[in-house]
DNA sequence: TTGTTGACTCTGA
DNA sequence: CTCAGAGCCAACA
């Protein structure tokens, strides 16, 4: 095996979540095999113009992850609310309930 | 090659 | 959950 198609499959993952969902960074890092940090990366070398729902990928903590841009992260939860994620008062996610499950029996066992 | 940086996560208190 | 620190992998100079 190589690292071939990394970012391939990061995005593969993350296109895998339907509308309506999140995921974190550290759960599709576990599915492509790499670490949370490159999930990151991948979506910040993203293009213009691409159809990855990016927006669908938070943090841990349920929250959008505040990068330089700002206004990228608030773009970022207005899209998640125009697909029908709900927000707390804390701009937070409810990951107990949204967070989208992908291998269920793959997961922490 | 080493060193720095980044849309992070984990562990311990 | 919050706060502080360490670990982690990949890209870039």
């Amino acid at each position: 095996m190589s690292k071939n198609g990394l970012y391939e499959r990061i995005y593969s993952v993350i296109c895998s979540v339907p509308v309506g969902y999140v995921t974190t960074y550290g759960d599709v890092a576990r599915q492509v095999g790499t670490t949370a940090r490159v999930v990151g990366f991948a979506l910040a070398a993203l293009p213009n113009g691409h159809k990855v729902p990016w927006q669908r990928v938070i943090n841990s903590m349920g929250k959008v992850s505040p990068r330089g841009d700002g206004d990228s992260s608030d773009i970022q939860r207005i899209l998640l609310e125009s697909e029908g994620v709900r927000f707390d008062q804390q701009q937070r996610v409810n990951l107990n309930e949204q967070r989208w499950k992908f291998g269920v029996l793959k997961q922490r066992l």
